[in-house]
DNA sequence: GCAACATTTGTTACCGATAACATGAAGGCA
DNA sequence: TGCCTTCATGTTATCGGTAACAAATGTTGC
């Protein structure tokens, strides 16, 4: 690899100059009015006649004003900010989910601080309480399970807050998510109803991942409704969830277990290393072993064979959140009433050529 | 799939209260200091008896007072961000970028507002205004293509601006990143050193992505360096890149030009597709046709065959960034020069299994 | 014991916008 | 014409902190 080098060429472009920034006083001042028509003549639905919008645009336009956001809320007491955090941003799932936001929020002025928690409740703890100095006028948050000090610093933010991912069981607030046990089982069901009877499970060894605890749960529920025994699961390391840890797990289940047919993995990500180490070893997919994952990523559509997986909308997830939020944060401003409310999403059983 | 409902459940869970939150002031009247005091005690390295930041700290937990970062930032002219632009949080070199800022940053009291332009010149500059608002202390963009308007934004910011992910001819400021030209070149020539002499090019057919439009005039100056002749190209779609695209390119490409046997692809992900369509046809890869990609993503790492690849640390760019703006800044504060300096990254050229 | 200095705390002004209220001008209607 | 309404604009106070300076208190050394 070529070695990282720092070439500095200060001859061929100038060192640029850090000098102050008008203001709105200073547009004020040039288009001969008050600080406070510029302000209106920036907020649409303001009375303020053409002509002097227009002279204000101009001065604008031209001595390059931005306005200052963070003084207009502190005036306003509305931070503008909606924060959102995700366990990691590196997972197209949960990147899907923020984009949903994102897309919901910029026509309203809402702008997202987006936040990863690496799969752990402590930082996810830091998070909030670093977030919630930026005022922020909601909170998205994944999945249930909170420290109770993030809990207890979610409350007394007195804001509508969204647990998303999930059904928890005590939810903070509102609610937008499905039941991952429940979709889990719906996978081992349809695999039954295509006649496989020695179904394993491959999953996270840590409980840090509460959605893969969850699924591990569902699994054993439905395996248990079916009478099919105790189940065969193998776990492997911590979040985040990685392609490598599934082939190194599906080894160890054939050779534990060698009569199950089928698998389900924790995610598409897993499921997709399985089904490569099985091509490695040219173990048959879905006639030796059928694999099954979950969340369908984009990995499972296109690889060969396809992976038949449990299809959430992450998009919508994140849509829905936002659009509740606006809804939830349009009542609380006209004081009318707000009921905490759980949305639960769809998920559908998808089967391709691997199972 | 199930319907998406929703529930009320208002008789389970009291509504929420808004009221409005503890200030500093509250914090110095119950503490019996001035709110200066306050102020200085929750700053380390400021001058506070011990007891009284004791009492004070006291008095915070008990009744939950939370800094509004807002207000101090005001005040304090510094607003504790800075803004990355990444043309997309769904691709992992991206989202390793951005949490190589997170890194670098959060150590250093500065919080990461994340924002992605969709490989679109409009909607970075629109972004670049929204950003501005917010008064960041310096911006982190992808890439050296931006609109003219964005750059004279930006120019009249007065902050430090960092590019990266590219070595553009005429930066803004300051530059992290590496010629994707030169890194694509580098494959062709590891390809001939190989024995391939028919190397076809998969990418977009867009400019949007300028990094894979710098690509591919990197492959056909490496073809024309080789006396390979003008090269095979096949083009589709739009950015972002995908991996069915890869699919469908590497059909048209063997049905137009039976004789290619090897193809670089744009990035790994179309490289998996090319891949994944080879197996469902039966083409032996690299037998019948090796394939290479860009970017050593996780899924060339556990493919089968594993997929040769440029190798560029992602996560570094943002690291090495993210550290380049923290000197940026910690000189400019205490008036020293800044020269406007380009590192450049180091890339490799990984091959496995696919070549 | 007191000057000289260091440490801790307080006071005032201000960051840059907007809310709330006040004012002035233009238009409508009897 | 005169009064009332409507629309456009200005004035003042304020949001919740921090910078800069001022004052008070504590500490040290001779």
């Amino acid at each position: 690899m070529a070695d990282d080098v720092t070439e500095q060429d200060s001859s061929s472009r100038p060192q640029r100059s850090i000098m102050s920034r008008p203001t709105m006083a200073d547009v004020a001042r040039l288009s001969g009015v008050s600080a406070m028509t510029v302000s209106r003549a920036l907020k649409d639905g303001a009375s303020v006649s053409a002509k002097t919008r227009e002279r204000i645009l101009d001065v604008i336009e031209e001595i390059g004003y931005v306005p200052d956001l963070t003084a207009g809320g502190l005036s306003s007491k509305r931070s503008g900010f909606v924060t959102s955090l995700i366990p990691t941003i590196n997972n197209s799932n949960f990147s899907d989910t923020a984009c949903g936001l994102t897309d919901a929020f910029s026509k309203h002025g809402l702008q997202l601080l987006l936040g990863y928690t690496d799969y752990s409740a402590a930082r996810e703890e830091e998070l909030v309480a670093a977030m919630l100095r930026r005022r922020p006028e909601g909170m998205i948050l994944t999945g249930g399970f909170h420290t109770p000090r993030a809990r207890h610093l979610l409350d007394s933010a007195a804001i509508p807050i969204i647990e998303t991912w999930d059904l928890p069981d005590n939810p903070i607030d509102q609610v937008v998510g499905f039941s991952n046990a429940e979709a889990t089982g719906a996978m081992v069901h349809d695999l039954y109803k295509r006649g496989y009877r020695n179904i394993g499970f491959i999953g996270g060894s840590s409980n840090r991942d509460t959605r893969g605890a969850d699924r591990r749960a569902g699994y054993e529920i439905a395996m248990a409704e079916l009478n099919l025994g105790e189940g065969h699961v193998i776990t492997f390391g911590t979040p985040p969830i990685s392609m490598e840890q599934g082939g190194q797990a599906i080894v160890q289940m054939i050779g534990q277990w060698p009569e199950v047919d089928a698998v389900i993995c924790v995610s598409d990500l897993s499921a997709f290393g399985v089904i490569m180490e099985c091509h490695r070893r040219g173990w048959d997919v879905p006639g030796r072993i059928a694999v099954a994952g979950f969340g369908d990523f984009e990995v499972s559509r296109c690889c060969w064979p396809s992976i038949t997986t449990v299809s959430v909308n992450s998009y919508d997830i994140g849509k829905q959140a936002g659009e509740l939020l606006l809804a939830t944060l349009d009542s609380l401003r006209s004081g009318a009433e707000v009921k905490p409310a759980t949305q639960k999403v769809g998920f559908k059983v998808v089967s391709r050529e691997s199972t």
